[in-house]
DNA sequence: ATGCAAAATTAGAAAATCTTATGATATGCT
DNA sequence: AGCATATCATAAGATTTTCTAATTTTGCAT
């Protein structure tokens, strides 16, 4: 039963207590409980063959609801932030299309605001963010917390520690993110809940850019982790860790909340899921 | 729409916002609006095709159900109050079982408070009450407000006119119901609110007893008009219309809420609510 | 017996659904 | 065409349902 909560994404005790509503409303005991693991009582076999009748025939209905729509069968369509979709999209879409070599995988960048709108407007099936956020139509699914690490030029004076206190920060020339995002917005409150005094030289509205004009030496920036690993390894870019606790920036899906999605999309969806796992 | 809404006994407008969520969720319109009466969709056909089916599957499961518990195949089992049940349910059952031969229907009658226990026991299907009141776990379908007459012995000063005033009852000796019973207080209340000033003499759990004192001559009545007509028939009581608004009793089903009812309940159920529009 | 994993229970929060009241729109009649 | 009528849509708020977090109970294994 905690298996099959987790599978449908929610707790063990709404599991429970929606498998007893069925028990009363049926009138009968579906599951046996005096026994480990649990059994399918009689009754409980053939409301479990009725249930999977029903949803064969669901599938069967939104296979005909698609051909009559002239959907493109098996699309899905994502948008994504910059920085979380090249990492995550390149990995993922491979294993995906060898997966599922016969769905089809659109996937476009766009700035946080677009892709919100994108999911309202219902032009696209799932959106890749950071700090996502619900709302009335938007559901979000929160998908992992990146670490931040400190970016640096490999020559910096604090390229060689091992780690960095934030105070070490203090005074070095810094490059951030547009004041229109949720992340610079954080990175503020971090830096000031911190006591330190950066100097805001550049700033701009996506991580490549950052990422390489730190590498140009003008200055530092504080950007997640696994964003800067290609860089690192090419010996462009130095990441520190940063000791400080609470900063982090999650990633997640966003979507139109209720929302029937094609197989294709819950595939992919559940792909995404099963990654944030590992 | 509305037609449909009234048959699944919710608002109109929780029809249409019903409709309009599920064609959000599947992202398709299933009705034609800008044509009166409404139109299906080609989508909206295909999704009134699914869902036919599904139901049509839900019936076989019942019945198999059924059949594995060991139920009496199509019993309804009636729990009654004596006055409600008596005049209802005589007339109904025989044309019940005219209709479905089959079918086996169960009558009990009792006390109020043992109807709603044994409906959340689960030891009857449909209660018939007054004054049906909905809770946690029972819902209350109204039927009908019967009408309240004062009950004379048909030599008593009053039985000759054709209606008499609240006022008109003062100083009478007054049978009445048990302090326990709903519909004491409610009479109460209402010869309070009219300045009546009566003389309880006696008081009985039912009509029945408090329609033979009165024929006794032990002293006047307010009953329910159509809990009296045989005995008016045999002339041994005379109703007399009561000039007062507001004084009903409402009559009404209840039953435990959301059970799935079996197709025996739900034909009577439907007998019932059809008798209702009369 | 005792501990452990998994399910039941409880209370309270969150979300879905419904109702009432009111506004919009197609159709048919004059 | 203009108006009346019936029917559906929309809005705001109340109600009901469903969910989560925390805790307790239960069956099974050691």
């Amino acid at each position: 039963m905690s298996r099959g909560a987790e599978h449908c994404g929610v707790s063990q005790s709404a599991a429970s207590q929606h498998v007893q509503e069925v028990e009363r409303r049926l009138g009968v005991t579906l599951l046996d409980r005096t026994k480990r693991p649990l059994e399918l009582t009689p009754a409980g076999r053939v409301y479990s063959e009725f249930c999977r009748d029903v949803l064969r025939r669901e599938e069967e209905f939104s296979l005909s609801l698609e051909a009559l729509r002239g959907d493109v069968q098996g699309a899905v369509r994502v948008v994504s932030i910059y920085s979380a979709g090249l990492s995550e999209m390149s990995l993922l879409s491979a294993r995906f299309a060898a997966k599922y070599p016969e769905a089809q995988l659109q996937v476009e960048y766009m700035r946080p605001d677009k892709i919100y709108d994108a999911l309202r407007e219902d032009v696209a099936d799932l959106g890749l963010v950071s700090y996502p956020e619900s709302s009335r139509e938007i559901a979000a699914i929160p998908l992992r917390d990146e670490q931040m690490d400190v970016a640096l030029p490999p020559n910096h004076p604090l390229a060689s520690r091992g780690e960095v206190f934030p105070v070490d920060l203090n005074g070095y020339p810094f490059i951030g993110f547009d004041e229109d995002l949720r992340i610079r917005r954080e990175l503020d409150r971090f830096l000031r809940a911190q006591g330190v005094e950066v100097t805001m030289t550049m700033h701009f509205d996506n991580i490549q850019m950052i990422k390489e004009a730190v590498a140009l030496g003008q200055g530092i920036s504080i950007l997640p982790a696994r964003t800067m690993q290609m860089e690192i390894e090419q010996g462009r870019l130095v990441a520190v860790k940063l000791n400080a606790p609470g900063l982090v920036r999650p990633v997640g899906i966003v979507h139109r909340k209720r929302k029937k999605f094609n197989r294709a999309t819950q595939a992919l969806l559940g792909m995404l899921l099963a990654s944030r796992e590992g």
